[in-house]
DNA sequence: GAAGATTGAGGCTTCAATCTTC
DNA sequence: GAAGATTGAAGCCTCAATCTTC
């Protein structure tokens, strides 16, 4: 008994998308969780909350539902934002006792202003070592992968 | 004093790349380094490694190089593999006294060979979400954000 | 009992300092 | 002094157990 996959994908594909998924991986740092991305002093996971967070107000177990984080990370991650006093943490927003709310402060919504520069200067460095007719192809490209990785 | 970007990409286009970036990152589970990639039980980092020397035996500091890793990791790394009787340490290889060289065992060979078929499975997942007519667009399109990111 | 949140233990990676060899 | 490799200290993430609220 085996699997028939004659009018699948070939197998020379399959080698190809490991090996470049691999590479860009390891190119583009992304196993690096307390790297410094765009030279911003924050890791990784914090400037994406931050930047979940730019959107409005929402609930802890919601963030780290976008983050594709652990309770118990964001839980961690929420407190070191904490701490630094760029997000607050609401109870009684929601009619849930258990529910809190993240919110930005002011200067949180300051260093999300200031992670977004930064994130667009890196995507305009890499942007610009893509020839202009390829961007497109770039990103919808993306747009496949995610979601094929969703499913 | 500013930067005139008039001729160069449009804003449009960064935050589309931001968004679907982190969006992949996340839905993959790139952020995930201790994550048993493709069901296999190890790190993702050991799976690296194990499927780069697959290709032959090469010194501890090529091995980080290729795995963009660093010198500590590596060292770490390896001994993790030694002691689980995936690889073997020659002192005696290179002419240098200071080099190590690594190579994988009958064992680990054989790992080698499961990783490959998982990761395959895995790709195939993957790449059966995608249409057929797009599936070069993506490999092209990893092609591209490997070589800009390099630069 | 289920869900949101927190805390303890352990794995992966980095930086810095140290040792050995060149 | 420079390069390869190792070890100590710290940050990020997960799993499991616990507490609170529903």
């Amino acid at each position: 008994m085996f699997i028939d996959r004659s009018d699948a994908v070939p197998d020379t594909d399959l080698d190809a998308l490991q090996s470049k998924l691999i590479a860009f991986v390891r190119e583009f740092g992304l196993h690096r969780p307390d790297m410094t991305p765009c030279g911003v002093e924050l890791s990784v996971s914090q400037a994406h909350a931050v930047t979940e967070l730019d959107g409005g107000p929402i609930a802890q177990s919601e963030l780290g539902n976008r983050l594709r984080l652990t309770k118990s990370t964001v839980s961690r991650l929420v407190g070191q934002l904490d701490e630094r006093g760029w997000i607050a943490r609401d109870h009684g927003e929601s009619s849930d006792g258990r529910v809190v709310t993240i919110r930005l402060t002011t200067a949180g919504s300051e260093v999300a202003a200031r992670i977004a520069e930064a994130r667009r200067e890196r995507m305009h460095r890499l942007l610009d070592n893509i020839p202009d007719t390829e961007r497109d192809t770039v990103l919808r490209a993306l747009d496949l992968l995610v979601s094929a990785s969703r499913k």
